[in-house]
DNA sequence: TATGAATGAGGCTTCATTCAT
DNA sequence: AATGAATGAAGCCTCATTCAT
């Protein structure tokens, strides 16, 4: 690792920080470069050095969540391998959205609702997310299918989906109530239903 | 005379529809006074003679959205007296969702994704929507709960919450991935949980 | 003339004119929204107000010079009604730029040499007063043709373009070397060749 | 071992050459030097190690143009020494112009026609690559009128600026319009004025 | 009630230049 | 010689709001 790519790749990472924290916190319409660059302490030339535009900016931020999420790096481990990691992945994600005392709600959900038809490569960047964590939830499905200790109705694709949805929508209510019961209480339903397709006689 | 009066008030309405419309299609911050303005063929002096700033306007959009609620007016009816107007609930919004082709989402998801800390009235606003609709949901869950057609484990608010959080993240997937289908499906796992605490037998 | 239309009318023809005067001192490309703002003493909003952008500002100038040539109002006179008209049509530009002390060009000569193949627009609406301006030139050679006082080989188009022409060239010059010399003796040069086409012997 | 200080003038050439048609194609204001670097394949350390500003690279790459003329290599023949070179040089203009389909104009007079007050250097540049110019047609017609060939009335400078200005003049228009018919035409008078100084009868 | 002129802060982006490696 | 990171001023434009008629 040589001081110059060293140099430049820093500055570049700071501001894809400070970025996606600034858009999770308030979404990317209500974060302007300049916020970015008091933020990255960096330069406004700077920006437009790194990145061609701020929806640029918000590709690359998604990239690098996806990038994350692939190498398994993320805040939320998205690898499943049991029900006990199912578990923990409804429970992270609830963890998280406490620790910002309930302000938030998830940053993919977030950028999310704000695109509009000028938006498209950020829909697509998302739509990909969203994609990849729904693959990587259904690969749990499938093993626990093709164990037996999943019944015949459970669709392996269509369970991730219901993963997913009733996380947002319980993040996005525990963000505009300002509270975590809702949250909690709605991925304890998601989990009973999950379970509901356990088959325990097998066991 | 009230001639005067209505043409005002018509104006006011105008204004307020095509607010909502607007904020419903691409959000509050994404929404301009000119723009709204534009679209209510109005003038700007009337914007800020009828609302004093557009944090007002929004407020207002909210309390009409929350009259129509509570005077049952909406285009989704809230009035849930049997599990057949349950599962109307969740599709009249699958319906209003697929009208748009899946661009927009919920009106009130839409608005509360984009609270930050300064928006504290308007998430106070949302908060008490999404309150109000809880309760209408958990009226029925408890009357059914009355009936005995409902398990000891169904908690009616629980349920009421697990509603509106699923459908609010089948319809913010669905608006992302530009697809009704997430939002069906998802909708059919969380009726098949709700259905889960009913109670056959009793019948 | 209502108080209410002057209000706004006044600050939008501050605009123009001032716009107009910095165009033909610098060039649009050099002049900044700011600096015409400032110079007509406005805010950066009545800018916008009135303007949709600086091309659209830059295209309404040319509309009240073109409109100004139509109506003889301008400070070259194109009304050409005999060979004294065209001297001072001449000699007025020529007496203009030397009131500039050399440093302007013509002003239409200077925001046509800037347009690139993004400026269509603004191409055509100078194309369009050159055309004009050719026309009432043109105008002056037919009616001299009728009377017989030009010889077969003059072409009325050709002369004016040549009117036309010589005259931006000289003004173009003239700026380069801050100097009259050119202009003046290349204006001699024009009308010694436009007068080779008179027939004496006819008078 | 001259390699590594050709490989640097390379680059320098290279710059220079670059910006010589950008500055031809848009004129020099609305190129940047981003622009030239790119066009280059140079990075921006290079350009400010050549040159010291844009403005720096300006008056290089007019220095350039100065020194083709005098060296006979540019596009245009400027060494005149008979009618039919004359006409020549009025030619290689045009086609110059056509060959760009009539989107520029002469590159100095596009340059010239940006100057203003703070741009003293460029103007004496031109300034002086437009005497040079001059006086190359000026050493024609005086030799002409020594060989007899031109009437007492021909002013050798007068008419070399007379060819200069009506050149620069046909050009900006052709520009504007477009079209090359202006320019051919306005050529032609041009010529045909030029010829009226000549002596038939003499020879 | 209604219109739209006026204001200035701020949003996104480009520019010309300098600096460090 | 070469690269590209860094800087901050400025350019064009939109925003939310207030004011005058």
């Amino acid at each position: 690792m040589r001081r110059q790519f060293v140099r430049g790749a820093e500055t570049r990472l700071r501001i894809i920080h400070s970025a996606a924290d600034l858009f999770h916190k308030q979404g990317a319409r209500a974060t302007s470069p300049d916020e970015i660059i008091e933020a990255s302490r960096t330069g406004k030339g700077q920006f437009y050095h790194y990145f061609k535009s701020k929806e640029g900016l918000i590709h690359e931020v998604l990239q690098t969540h996806l990038d994350e999420i692939k190498r398994g790096a993320s805040r939320v481990s998205y690898e499943i391998n049991s029900w006990k990691d199912l578990e923990m992945w409804f429970d992270a994600q609830v963890e998280s959205q406490k620790s910002y005392e309930m302000t938030r709600g998830c940053p993919f959900g977030t950028l999310g609702n704000e695109v509009t038809d000028n938006d498209e490569l950020i829909r697509q960047d998302l739509s990909l997310i969203f994609e990849v964590v729904k693959n990587k939830l259904a690969a749990f499905f499938v093993r626990e299918k093709a164990k037996g200790n999943l019944t015949k109705q459970a669709d392996a694709e269509v369970l991730a989906d219901f993963c997913i949805a009733s996380m947002q929508g319980a993040m996005l209510m525990g963000k505009i109530k300002r509270s975590s019961q809702t949250v909690e209480t709605t991925v304890q339903e998601a989990l009973t239903h999950l379970r509901s397709y356990f088959v325990k006689a097998r066991r």
